[in-house]
DNA sequence: TAATCTTACGCAACCGGTTGCGTGATTACA
DNA sequence: TGTAATCACGCAACCGGTTGCGTAAGATTA
């Protein structure tokens, strides 16, 4: 395979001369480059990846660290399309993306390190889950730009970080129900465990007082996202006195459970009964009958995580605060 | 940061000497070794792989093609476990992995190219739709290996592949069927553009032939793998004369229109009318009834991709045929 | 004790690019 | 027309490893 050095004799010119024609050099004439431009076409001339980067120390190449135990994160297909809104970004700037996960991490003592020590990679994007100070500090030191998926419970005003906008998206939802109709709305999932529902309960909260709508305690349901939850805690919704109209479920298999206690209770949907559920998933288009959903667009999160990464790449800046990606209802058949 | 010259001044050696107790070369002695093994670790050490790739002339890179476009792959979590799967096992290699997606790749007319030539990867798996003869032979002319996802419908004989044993899959879940009393048994979403189809088709038909069961054509489905086809050509199949008692769905979004039709006729599952569908995912779980699947492991055609291509790679031994993953039965509520 | 064989390890070229510095040729200016 | 500035491009060192070849010291054998 041809090297800059077979192009430098063919073109008649040093190998200085090519390489500052394949980065664009000033110095170099238009006409001097077509020829070299032609030259390297005619041999199929591509520079040597691992060559350039020994030189420039730079790797041409960024890391997307996925968590595979945290389902919120690997299971899903959220970090997939994540992945490719980086992924687009990151060869449109002639790099590419390598992926590690947390799990292989922790057996290896820290691959990321490893991967950050021997120059294979420049800048990493990683969940909030991971970010603990001890891996913020390693970071800074090794002087790697890195961006959080996901708001970070510490240090959200330190570090750059993108999320979806969990508050307003839940916002959305209960006015949109509201508007239709909709009178006495459930909060089915409450977690006070992880920021993203914390922030979608605000939203929650924010609407029904900017509303004026008291807000009922016995609404507001405490419990982690299975099926099974939904089931049983929208039963007890329904045996309420003064019973809900509408849910909002904090997250997505929830819904499901709850879907089949309404139905259970007589109550048609979506005419007696509302039910929104965050979180967009391919699950939400196939039940019966289709759940209405916030929609999340992970593909922009992943290319704004990619962009705020290249961002302290190639100008060495840094925003060290939160983008927030709005997000947007998706009506199907769980509401009027 | 420490460079391997560091370390030789440190330990009064030459480079060579640590460049062979790195790698681990006989000649050094075991004493020898020692000390500059903990020299490294007192200097925090860490190779530069674009050096030592620059002189082995070997990337310790493999690259994932995924196909964005492609429903069956990109959009769905299969394809995440099987990047599981070969991450655990590129990195248990000191090796690490990228991804590249095939749309991009059709913008820079080819990344895939660029990847091998500038060389950044040693070896790719890729889903057998990329596979065309082009493909494969520009492939073979840089010599470097590959794997495919999924048996190609040409060259089957002549390149490496891993696949799920969908006709299996199949047989296994009819004789489930007919085991557990059901005994006129509908095929829902034969389709015979896609080869994995045709296999599963395959291992309904030959159950049915070894048991002696007539086949009956008004049981076979055409249609691709929407809810809406699953939902309309189940009602016609349940206003037959002699309607079927159960369904094998080829694909999995099939069964929840299925599910909905069989309710609606007001028959039972599992007792009146059984269900299984292909593909085990998060979906069927979370259904009602859940779906019994027919499970197929990911994970492990993910670690078996990388298996075959390091067996390229390193032993530059490539066994040219197909390696079929056995899939197993999930039982849930739609089957006695 | 001399000749031969091992062993341990250094020398230096090499991988394929990049880049600071320098120089001869050309252009601009006075 | 002489001098300075600009332009075009080459020289050679360098990035941080790897490796074939060579050799001195020590071990083995005759």
């Amino acid at each position: 395979m041809a090297n800059i050095k077979d192009v430098a004799k063919a073109a008649g010119v040093s190998t200085s001369t090519v390489s500052r024609t394949i980065n664009n050099s000033s110095s170099i004439p238009a006409e001097t480059k077509a020829r070299i431009t032609e030259i390297m076409k005619q041999l199929n001339y591509t520079p040597n990846q691992n060559a350039k980067s020994l030189t420039t120390n730079k790797s041409y190449t960024i890391t997307l660290i996925v968590d595979v135990d945290d389902e919120k994160s690997f299971q899903n297909p959220f970090f997939y399309e994540i992945m490719h809104g980086i992924e687009k970004y990151v060869y449109n700037k002639e790099y590419s993306f390598i992926v590690a996960n947390l799990k292989t991490m922790m057996k290896k003592q820290s691959v990321l390190d490893w991967l950050i020590r021997s120059k294979r990679t420049e800048g990493v994007i990683l969940p909030s889950s991971m970010l603990d100070s001890k891996t913020v500090e390693s970071l800074r030191k090794d002087k790697i730009p890195f961006v959080s998926i996901g708001e970070p419970i510490h240090l959200k005003d330190s570090i750059t970080w993108v999320d979806i906008d969990n508050k307003r998206g839940a916002e959305v939802a209960v006015y949109s129900l509201l508007e239709n109709g909709y009178k006495n709305i459930a909060y089915l999932g409450y977690d006070n465990t992880k920021l993203f529902n914390q922030r979608r309960y605000e939203g929650y909260l924010n609407v029904l007082e900017s509303e004026k709508i008291k807000i009922n305690p016995s609404y507001i349901i405490e419990c982690n996202n299975t099926k099974d939850n939904g089931y049983n805690h929208t039963k007890t919704l329904l045996n309420l006195g003064n019973r809900p109209d509408a849910i909002l479920c904090a997250d997505g298999e929830l819904s499901f459970g709850a879907i089949k206690a309404i139905q259970e209770n007589g109550l048609s949907i979506p005419s007696d009964f509302g039910l929104i559920s965050y979180d967009e998933t391919k699950i939400a288009e196939l039940s019966y009958p289709s759940i209405s959903t916030v929609n999340v667009d992970m593909f922009e999160m992943g290319t704004q995580c990619a962009k705020l990464l290249f961002d302290q790449i190639e100008n060495h800046q840094s925003i060290n605060q939160g983008v927030l990606i709005s997000a947007s209802l998706n009506k199907r058949e769980t509401t009027k």
